[in-house]
DNA sequence: TAATCCTAGTTGTCTATACAACTTATGTCA
DNA sequence: TGACATAAGTTGTATAGACAACTAGGATTA
């Protein structure tokens, strides 16, 4: 039995991290400054400190040298342009991460999949749909078909507990992706599970990755263009 | 002209990444320890401990206790979403590039674009509206805000020649840059120009490009979904 | 009324120190 | 030789204090 010492400094953030997860404490809204988290917890005000700075390293709170720290305000920033789990990534952000699975099943692929996945015509796929929520908000609607040779185990999975990307990641070593953003309006169906209307602009990612030159997953990904952007950085 | 202090903390990050940039330290190999750094540049450890942590969450350095900080192996993987000329890209692809300009002249900046430029407020900025067309068709519609300080010239450059982009590119050395892929609809002015209908969702880019810690250029890039998408790959 | 100054409160940075936890190499002993 | 102990060096965390930079609101003044 290991005993895990955690450090003050992250207890701190567990802290905030919950206040902010129960609905306590709402975005735009003032939290506690340095000092009286310094006395609440009777540490030293560069413990706090550094809880604080890496709470805003990670979108959680938002900080204003003068004025305070505030919940910062939903705006889903995709740091970098990597494979990430949206799962994580939520909950990097101290938000509360959801499911709803609306298909999982086999299914026949087409002409344009099976050249897509590099098999022959009407070889059996995994396809799963499902609608990812932050806090209960739809964020992203999920379309993947999946390669039964490569994640044979895929439609066993619990979706509810895991996702499809982190199964992936976990089973399958990813040795190359190719994406695609675009812009679209959504479906109906689509635009039922996001709650929002067919009119609004969504943005779109859609994702193949490879291992060992055999495509492992397809996956196309939609979310609301009002809840959601690609953000990042170049040096 | 406004003088920017540079903490030390950050001094030292950028002294390490400009020594892993210029290949004097290579990937696996060890950095100098904390307390080195701390005699070298005659600060406290605290202050080298948070560079070498901060560039650690960063990916640049990997740190083992006990053992030493290390020059990262696996360097973070870097979006093909580089920082491409519109007509170059055009005429890569064996087709004509046009340009249709719209407005060409200087604005005085309001509260948002001023701290966005990091200048007072009501400063003057150069700002050019236009469109840039492909074989006839409309594809890019640029609605681009200019710091004139670092681009004095730009509105003399005959932008049916070349771009803004090609200009600021040979004027400016492009240090950073930060961007943000959305998906809107266009209003009427953009429709208008693209030949679209306001119906039709867009992908857009706002991309900020810095020299040295002066903001450049603020751009927001307007492509019809229909006819544009941003592609990439990782391995 | 409008502009200005001032002040309390807040965050940003930095220091000097301390101890804990871990790694690695070396030396010691059986 | 092999197991173990030790010591030096390194990173991880935490403290108390200090000053700088900035914000927001109240008080004062023209």
């Amino acid at each position: 039995m290991k005993l895990e010492k955690v450090p003050i400094y992250e207890q701190v953030k567990v802290f905030i991290r919950t206040k902010i997860k129960s609905g306590d404490w709402v975005a735009g809204n003032p939290v506690p400054s340095e000092s009286a988290f310094m006395h609440q917890f009777g540490v030293s005000r560069m413990t706090v400190n550094r809880a604080l700075r890496e709470l805003m390293a990670e979108g959680v709170v938002r900080r204003v040298q003068g004025s305070g720290t505030f919940v910062a305000e939903i705006d889903h920033v995709s740091s970098k342009l990597e494979i990430r789990d949206i799962q994580e990534e939520i909950e990097e952000r101290g938000h509360v991460h959801g499911t709803e699975i609306i298909f999982a099943g086999k299914t026949k692929a087409n002409k344009a999949l099976a050249t897509c996945f590099n098999l022959p015509a009407k070889s059996i796929l995994f396809h799963t749909i499902m609608v990812h929520l932050e806090n209960g908000v739809p964020l992203q609607f999920e379309d993947r078909y999946v390669n039964p040779r490569l994640a044979p185990d895929y439609l066993s999975v619990d979706f509810s507990s895991t996702t499809p990307t982190r199964h992936l990641l976990d089973v399958v070593p990813v040795t190359s992706a190719a994406y695609s953003i675009e812009a679209t309006l959504p479906n109906d169906l689509e635009a039922r599970h996001l709650k929002i209307k067919t009119s609004q602009p969504c943005l779109v990612m859609v994702r193949t990755t490879a291992s060992s030159n055999q495509v492992a997953s397809l996956a196309r990904l939609i979310y609301p263009a009002s809840r959601y952007s690609f953000k990042g950085a170049f040096q």
